[in-house]
DNA sequence: CCGCATCCCTAAGGATACTG
DNA sequence: CAGTATCCTTAGGGATGCGG
């Protein structure tokens, strides 16, 4: 696994080929991981949605709503009462999803500190050219 | 664990309090990785992650590289040379890191196929509203 | 070989106002 | 309540050219 690279075709990373870009791409937007988070514990409401995400406006609520439903990782159900009372729960398919995020999650914890630390450490190294008098 | 919701306080989730996004924030990037799964093996050159990535430009090659660096993921090494010679390689961190990502390639794999048929008979459910004559 | 600087363009996402 | 529609801003990233 960690043997030497030989120089000789060097790891030709196709993106077609690369299933964890799939993921990451569907992933990637800005709230779509925290409302996978807030979906995780059972069927929420469209309000409760929105007041759990802090700082998530309406237009991207929806919309990432529509793109997890699209994907079959959110199912929505409309019970035609009034007013109106829209639910959305994770499919198995997304809570396996969020599990192994959680992997990803505890990866962060442990190493927060280092990176904020390498972080540091590189800003001052690189410091910005300081105006020599 | 899938307990109902009581509705209330509905999961509130704090965007500074999730280190998800955090990891995501620093993977999301198109390139970072797939400079992670080449360098993976091994120290590799610049120009041989230039050749092994498929698309990848020399600017954004530099600028992933250099976030991860100061990130504390990648380190770089100067060979004095002639011609010059800089090797990257992953920090101990970082092979963690891609050792979990890869749990989400599994997720990628597995699901594939389901994801790829939601999304088609999502896009023929909610077909372009066909002009009827 | 390795990398930075510059220009440009697109798409993600915020703000706001209106409806079934 | 649960959306849709419209406008606008910004940041990611591509193309290209120069330099140590």
């Amino acid at each position: 696994m960690s043997q030497r690279n030989t120089g000789v075709t060097p790891q030709v990373v196709n993106a077609h080929a690369c299933p964890v870009r799939e993921v990451l791409d569907r992933v990637a937007g800005k709230w779509s991981v925290q409302i996978l988070v807030a979906a995780a514990h059972g069927p929420i409401r469209f309000t409760e949605l929105e007041r759990g995400i802090e700082g998530i406006s309406r237009r991207m609520l929806t919309l990432t709503l529509r793109n997890l439903e699209r994907d079959g990782l959110v199912t929505r159900t409309v019970h035609p009462t009034v007013p109106p009372k829209v639910e959305y729960e994770l499919t198995p398919q997304a809570l396996e999803l969020h599990e192994t995020l959680q992997r990803l999650t505890d990866w962060a914890e442990r190493n927060r500190v280092y990176i904020a630390e390498a972080r540091a450490s590189y800003d001052v190294a690189h410091e910005p050219e300081l105006a020599d008098a």
